[in-house]
DNA sequence: CTCGACTTGAGAATGATGCTCATGAAGCGT
DNA sequence: ACGCTTCATGAGCATCATTCTCAAGTCGAG
């Protein structure tokens, strides 16, 4: 069972009120910054377990680095997401879930999964270059 | 410019041999199994640069692990990679470039790039897993 | 309210990857 | 083939994200 606990329900929170992929050490430093005294070992176990449950989206930066968001489906779908912001759009990946699949089985793989995602520089971020 | 070097001719000739993906720590193993003294730090640099000049294909394990292949193609293309042991098939995104492209541009996105790998579990590695 | 079981957090541990700098070797010019 | 300049190498240390440890704290069923 899972217990609700102070930290638990602020980390909800925080994620609740972003659109953006944030990293867990970001969003540590927001959860300290709002004044929740919380450790970082429980920002990382609690994203743990809110992605186990499809409860948070996560994916890796080309640096490697995990970013957890709240989306607002709970099905299975894709993202543009900013390299620099995090800023992140929900998008559709038409006819990708059949594709996959079927590109699997031809090779004899099982248990297919697809990684399908967008990397891009938004409009604010690109102006923000312009103006250094 | 690039010299080529014991070293690096020796990664280059072991990318050669497998068609798989693999992590530069395997490679560095596979290296030194071989009989070739060279150093970690000489085979992660290398791989850089490979990947930077686009003769290796670089990617992250979900564990945020970067895995190298060099692959036939050199255009831009997609995989299907085994989970167990990195087995890898080059597959076609049928306009996913495009779509890739249109999907950036309508939300305001510039330089947009796009991952599009399948992950399973190849014949191979199902069979060894029903045999424990 | 009580108490056991789950959760927390500070700090240490891990693991991949990057950096440093003294030493080595590629390869240009001769 | 011979130097010589310059870039490459590697052993070990540094860094950074993430996980582990375990004593102390706190849910929440009864």
């Amino acid at each position: 069972m899972q217990r609700m606990t102070r930290q638990r329900s602020a980390v909800t929170e925080v994620l609740a009120d972003t659109d953006d992929f944030r990293s867990a050490q970001q969003l540590h430093e927001t959860l300290r910054s709002r004044g929740h005294g919380i450790g970082l070992a429980t920002v990382y176990r609690t994203l743990q377990s809110l992605a186990d449950g499809g409860e948070v989206d996560v994916l890796r930066t080309t640096d490697g680095e995990a970013v957890y968001r709240r989306c607002a489906r709970r099905e299975h779908h894709h993202h543009l997401i900013c390299r620099g912001c995090g800023a992140t759009v929900e998008i559709e990946g038409p006819g990708v879930e059949a594709w996959a699949a079927q590109v699997g089985a031809a090779h004899g793989f099982e248990d297919i999964e697809h990684v399908v995602e967008l990397w891009g520089t938004c409009a604010r971020c690109a102006a923000r270059a312009a103006h250094p």
